[in-house]
DNA sequence: GCGGGCGCTTCCACTCAGCGGAAAGGTGGC
DNA sequence: GCCACCTTTCCGCTGAGTGGAAGCGCCCGC
């Protein structure tokens, strides 16, 4: 930067960048120490950006002086183009309406799902997950589904990796993971029980892309988002009762997104 | 800045918020000369940062080539704390649920509404306002709700300025506003038949800060929110049957607010 | 087919905005 | 009352950022 930066090439923008990105889902709120350790900016500078990002309400203080998200960042990400979620949210909200449980429509960002939308209500279980947030690929519904139909290669570099063990419940042996994602291929819905949370189970279906052709239009392909139930693990058995709804609404989801108008 | 700023004084962060901040709900896809000219910034200054937010996702673009605003925004952006949003989400779905209109939670944000959360789906009319827009205070139920309880002062600035008149049906002579906010205020609740968009009426109810004692919380004091529920003007008869649910639902609403842990 | 307008991208010389170490000021806990 | 930790102010040094100019590519109208 201009003045006696210690790490040269790296541009103010890039420094500001850093500054909204110490915040995630586990550290909501910060201090400013916090967020100069977490992002790599010297204290000082943080201070000054900090300020200048407050006052534009990017930012906003907790009555403790902690820093947090603001709401003009809040308003400036409800303009982000989420076409897929506006056509999805009305078969969303029916299939919360017959089910009462936890709906959500998820998609792959890098080896993650990213939870998109979520529709729930005081009948819902209360569930970990939030819209925004992101979870790994195996241990959710939704992310075994999104793996399932994903490219060989990236399976098995998925795979490669050492896996995350939430639950005593979770599958992570590469082996077994990969034949439970063949029978999710197979059967074209995912279970799990508690795999990711204790006391959780869910069932989830591919969203695919709709090429029109009448009944031939889904099974092949990379899915273009996953849609999952959550329910109570006390009510497991009535996991499979949900397949048909889910699978329906899925198909639903997918015509009406072929049809939607194109990028605007 | 650095470098032979025509404007010296202005700090590349203000100008990179400048950038973002030439998006809005009308202009949600633009083109760099389209921000360059909304921003202020010099086009090639909006080109280098435009590229560099691109690449950190904070925008992103479509296959005409135009910004708009990036996932990592908007994934940002649910961050901001949202304790009213939380708490009052189950209640508003459940009076969706009642009543299969659209309901919303607004609060107030200078001297428009902005609209913080919507819970609509298939059965609801299609209607304008989105999470994360404005519009003006008089002419909408929420509005009307949150202006009636405001200051003297606020009012009398509020109706001060030209007031818009999106509708034939927009009230904007003071003094019959200013009756209007009486009787809200009197009834504890507000109508509004087509003054924002033809076609469509609503009735909204203020969120009261709940101070626990007893049945006398209400009523004075501004409003956290205000909750409202849009329905085709086809069905303004029934707007009078849903007052009821409306006003349990902000009570409820108060109530847990109140009871929930205040800020982290 | 060709000219002109528009928007995007690259280049570059000039310069002051931004950087961060140091030190002072607050606040809360033990 | 002292210490530890966080926030805020101060200030001298300097290279990051700026924006005009020019080149490029595309599409539209004639």
């Amino acid at each position: 930067m201009a003045g006696g930066s210690r790490e040269p090439g790296r541009s103010v923008t890039s420094r500001v960048l850093a500054v909204l990105g110490a915040f995630d889902a586990d550290h909501s709120a910060l201090t400013l120490t916090d967020i100069a350790r977490r992002s790599g900016v010297a204290l000082t500078t943080v201070h000054r950006l900090a300020r200048e990002l407050e006052a534009a309400r990017m930012l906003g203080r907790d009555d403790r002086g902690r820093y947090h998200i603001g709401h003009r960042l809040w308003e400036l990400g409800q303009l982000a183009p989420r076409r897929l979620l506006e056509v999805a949210h009305p078969w969303i909200q029916d299939l919360y309406a017959e089910t009462g449980e936890n709906v959500h429509l998820a998609v792959r960002d890098g080896m993650e799902v990213l939870y998109v939308h979520k529709v729930y209500g005081r009948r819902a279980v209360p569930i970990v997950s939030r819209t925004g947030g992101r979870l790994p690929m195996h241990p959710t519904g939704v992310g075994k589904v999104l793996l399932a139909y994903e490219s060989e290669w990236f399976v098995t570099s998925y795979l490669a990796r050492t896996l995350e063990r939430p639950t005593p419940h979770t599958v992570t042996e590469p082996g077994r993971l990969a034949r439970e994602l063949a029978s999710v291929r197979a059967q074209g819905y995912a279970f799990t029980y508690e795999e990711m949370t204790p006391g959780s189970c869910s069932v989830a279906a591919p969203i695919h892309r709709d090429r029109g052709g009448g009944e031939g239009g889904g099974g092949d392909g990379v899915p273009i988002a996953a849609l999952g139930v959550v329910v109570s693990s006390r009510r497991a058995r009535e996991l499979p009762r949900l397949v048909e709804p889910l699978l329906a609404t899925a198909r639903e989801i997918a015509r009406a997104y072929a049809a939607s108008p194109p990028a605007s």
